[in-house]
DNA sequence: ATTATAATTTAGACTAATCTAAAATAATCA
DNA sequence: TGATTATTTTAGATTAGTCTAAATTATAAT
C-alpha cells in the first residue's frame, strides 16, 4: 500500500503516515526505505496477526455473546483490539470455543498465528441451478451490510442461482423459498462454498 | 483527597495532578479552587459512577466468564473500563445477568447509576460462637488477596468465630470444618453478613 | 529525454500530557 | 502570632502525535 492510501484509510495526512512509518521502522516492525515503501518484518507480521486475532475474536464476542447489532460491532471492536493481553485473548478464545471465522466469515488466527483456510468462491461465479452456502463477505462497509440485511442475506444461508443476466451481471437467486434480485456488484462481494 | 494523595495513587507528580484538576474543572466535572481542593459536580459524579460500573462489570466477566486468575483481573479491567460505550456495557450487564456485586463483593451501579446496599459488618466484629457469610473485602491489594487465597478464604464462605484474642485482636475461626488463624488486621478487612 | 504531474518526505508549528524546579499558599508548632 | 514546614501551584522544558506548507523524489506524458 502507498503512503497516501494508508493516510486516506486512517483519515490522517500523508505527512503523519511518513512519521509513523519511521517509528515502526525504528521498532523493527517494518523495513522502510524513503520513497520506496515499506514491508512488514517477521516481527511486524506477528504483531499484525495478533491484532487481527484480537479484533476478530472481539467481534465474535460482541455479536454472538452480547447480541450487539452489526452497526455497532466494528466500532467497539476497534477499541477493544488495542487492549494488550495475550492471557485475556487466549481465555476469550477458549470461552468462545476457538472459533475459526468471525461473523463476517473472515478467518481468525489461532494462538500460534495460523489461519484456517477454506475453499471459497464468489456468489457471482455460481452457475444457474447450482447451490452455495454463504460463508463471508468481501466488503464490510455499513451500507453493504445493511443492504444484505434488508434482503435477508447472511452467513449460513443456502442459495441457488436462478438466472444470471449476461448484460449487467445482476442475478436472481432463490433463498428461503423466495426469489431475490441481486446486483452484479453485490454478488461479487459475497463468498460462498459451493454445495 | 489531597493533591499529593491523588498523585501517589496515580504514580504521577503533584504538578501533573494540578493540571488534571484544572482540566476536569474546565469540563465541569469537578468544582476546583486552587489550594482548597475539589469536589465532584453532579455531572462528574455520573461520569465516575459509570466508570465504576464499567470496571466492576468487566471484573465479573473476566473472573466468572473467562476464568482469568485474580492477579490478572485488576490490571485488565483497568484497561477495559476506558472503552466508552453505554451500548456495550448495558449488553454486557445483561449477558452477565445484571450482577449486583463484583467478585470482591463491591456493589455494581445499575444502568441508572443506583447501587444496591446491604447490611454488612466486619469479621473482626463477629462474636465468638456466631456465624457469618463472607461477602466482600475492604482492601484489594494483591498481597492481601493472595493471603486470603492461601487460607482458602473467599466470597461465599461461611465462617464461625471460635476465639477472639483480646490482646492482639487476632482470631481463630472455623471454616470448612477447619480452624484458621487470622490476624486482627486481616479480620478488619473482611466484610460479612451475620447469619 | 525532458518536462510536468503526482507522491512522498522534511521542516517547523501546535496541542496534550507529563516532568522538574521554583514560587506561592496553607498548616503546624513553639 | 510569627516562623518553620508541608502542600500545592506555576513556569518552563520535554516528548509524542498530529498538522500545513515547502521541498524532494518518482512517475507519466510528450
Amino acid at each position: 500500500m502507498t503512503t497516501n492510501e494508508i493516510a486516506a484509510l486512517l483519515l490522517n495526512t500523508p505527512a503523519s503516515v511518513t512519521d509513523m512509518l519511521k517509528k515502526l521502522s525504528a521498532k523493527e516492525l517494518i523495513n522502510y526505505q524513503p520513497y520506496k515503501g515499506a514491508r512488514l518484518t517477521e516481527q511486524g507480521y506477528k504483531h499484525a496477526t495478533f491484532l487481527v486475532r484480537k479484533h476478530r475474536l472481539w467481534k465474535v464476542f460482541l455479536y454472538q455473546s452480547l447480541n450487539i447489532p452489526w452497526e455497532a460491532v466494528q466500532e467497539i471492536a476497534e477499541e477493544l483490539e488495542h487492549i494488550n493481553s495475550e492471557l485475556l485473548i487466549d481465555h476469550l478464545d477458549s470461552f468462545l470455543g476457538f472459533p475459526k471465522f468471525d461473523p463476517h466469515g473472515d478467518p481468525i488466527p489461532n494462538a500460534q498465528g495460523k489461519y484456517t483456510l477454506r475453499a471459497q468462491s464468489l456468489l457471482s461465479d455460481l452457475s444457474p441451478g447450482k447451490q452455495g452456502l454463504i460463508i463471508g463477505v468481501k466488503d464490510q462497509q455499513l451500507s453493504f451490510l445493511q443492504y444484505l440485511d434488508e434482503k435477508g442475506i447472511g452467513i449460513g444461508k443456502t442459495v441457488t442461482t436462478i438466472k444470471h443476466d449476461p448484460y449487467d451481471q445482476s442475478m436472481i437467486i432463490s433463498m428461503d423459498q423466495k426469489e431475490i434480485n441481486l446486483s452484479g456488484k453485490a454478488a461479487g462481494l459475497i463468498f460462498i462454498k459451493s454445495l
